[in-house]
This record gives C-alpha cells, structure tokens and sequence, in this order.
DNA sequence: ATGCATGAGGA
DNA sequence: CCTCATGCATA
C-alpha cells in the first residue's frame, strides 16, 4: 500500500495538462485513488482474492474480469478512463459484498477448461541488456517508425513484432496512472540523493521495529523521466552487476546518481523486485 | 504484480 | 499500423 501521506498523492506526470477543462482530472484523479484503497481494503476484509471478485462479477452481472485487471485497478496501473470505467462496477459489486455475500461461499467452480482457439505466443522473455537498448531508443524516440523497427530487431536479433509490440506496451504503460515511485514530497533535496538501490530488497523486515529507518528515496525531479530511471535501476539490480553485493553492503548507497549502464549481457536469472513493498 | 500478447476498432 | 482494454503466464 502506498503509504498516503497528506499530499496529493496522484499527479499527472510527465505533461503539465493545464487546459482549463482538464482540471476536473485531477479531482476525479484522487477519488479514485481513495476508491481503489477502500476497495483493496474492504476487499481483503471479506476475504475475497482478487481473482474472486473478477470470477464473482462475472457470476453476478455477466461481466468477469481476470485477477491481473482488479490488481492493475487497486494499484491505479490503468488509463484514466479504464479506471473510471470500472470504478461504479467495482463499486456495485463492493456494496452488494458486503450486504449478502459470505466470506466463504465459492461455490467451487466446476471449472470448464476453456480451449483457446488460437494457440497464444509464447511469453519471449527479453534480456536486461535488450531492454535497457529498446529503452534508450525509446528514450529518443518512443514512436520508431515502420523501418526503424525492423532495423531494431535485426540489430537486437529479435523478432520484428516482438519489437514493435514492445514499443506499443511501453506507450501504454507511460500512460498509465500509477505506478510511480510515489515519492514527490514538499522540497526538492539536492542533497545528495539516496540511490534506489537502497530499496534492493535489502533485508530489513523490520520485524520489531514497526519504523523502518531506510524509507526511500526521493528521486530528483532533475530526472525528467523517472519511470526510464526506476526500470534502468531495477534491470541493473537484477542484472547481475550488483549482485548480492547489496547483501553485504547495506549502505552502498552513493556511487553516482545515475549509474553507467553496463551493456554487459547478464544470463543471469531475473529476479525482478518490485518497486514499494505493496501489500499482496 | 507485471511482462508480453491478443483482438477490436479506428484512420 | 496504432491505441486501448484486457488477460495468460510468469517472476
């Protein structure tokens, strides 16, 4: 969960959108913030999953969903209109759960196994190194045309179409609500910045001590691009070129705010931690 | 929780 | 071909 603090917790990054009609966003934007928690909240209260409540609408009012879509809506990790779409049928469904539905009534499915028509492509996983290249193209240019991208596949000895949906995937994602480091606190600290990769899954767990003394990190607003930063910073951590380093080194905290990026190939086994510790 | 993928709909 | 909503499969 993201711990709100008394700011606005949500802001449309990247783009100043400051039209004189887009403001009622921005309302909108923190009622839904407040609705996905609630949501999450409730939701665990009455002990449903989040596949649950995707099977249980289906049930109910014809229209399922699958667990990663309610996961993407209590984390906000979805377009503005997507979340407004489904908020009032999450909001339906939340009401009608609390009033008759019993924590335990999974009528267990008798589960018909669906036969996809068409074979689905294989997940192609995606090297650290490859990734970190399609970001820096992206980086200059998240819209390659035709001919840049087959000229990019050759290059990284990957498939055309894979390519191209990487791009498509990455644009989507650019838009979507959450899924920032939610950091943005009142002054910027030019300080010297405390490097993510602090928050590498260092084991502090904290059992008894309820106030984690290492609470990240605000990233400098000087980086335009926080979202190419974290992914570079979770690819390198992953990569390999930390290492379990982090293990020993509980402080190695600066060696430069924006680290080289090594274009070493990594076969190392990704392992790739997610950003916040989000509950579930 | 997220990465890659599909398919509908729009130019 | 793109965007958009969505999900299987995987980390």
């Amino acid at each position: 969960m993201r711990p709100s603090h008394g700011l606005p917790p949500l802001a449309m990054r990247g783009r100043p959108h400051f039209h004189p009609g887009a403001m009622d966003e921005n309302i909108q934007l923190e009622e839904l913030d407040r609705f996905a928690k609630e949501f999450k909240q409730k939701r665990i209260k009455l002990g449903f999953t989040q596949g649950d409540v995707g099977v249980a609408m289906g049930r109910l009012y014809g229209s399922d969903f699958s667990q990663t879509t309610i996961s993407r809506f209590e984390a906000l990790n979805l377009s503005f209109k997507n979340m407004c779409k489904l908020k009032p049928i999450l909001e339906r469904w939340l009401e009608d759960a609390e009033r008759y539905l019993t924590p335990n009534q999974q009528s267990l499915s008798t589960e018909a196994q669906l036969e996809s028509a068409r074979r689905r492509k294989k997940r192609t996983s995606i090297d650290n190194s490859v990734k970190v290249a399609l970001e820096m193209h992206f980086l200059r240019n998240s819209r390659p045309t035709s001919a840049e991208i087959t000229h990019l596949s050759e290059d990284l000895e990957m498939e055309r179409e894979t390519v191209r949906v990487w791009f498509c995937n990455r644009r989507q994602k650019e838009k979507r609500i959450g899924s920032h480091g939610e950091e943005e606190s009142t002054s910027i600290q030019d300080s010297e910045p405390t490097s993510p990769v602090a928050q590498l899954g260092l084991p502090s767990p904290a059992v008894s001590s309820p106030l984690a003394p290492q609470i990240p990190v605000s990233i400098p607003l000087s980086i335009q691009n926080a979202d190419f930063y974290q992914n570079l910073v979770n690819m390198q951590k992953t990569g390999g070129f930390f290492g379990n380093m982090a293990a020993e080194m509980p402080k190695l905290s600066n060696f430069g705010f924006f680290p080289q990026i090594p274009q070493m190939a990594a076969p190392n086994q990704m392992a790739e931690i997610t950003e916040l510790p989000t509950a579930q």
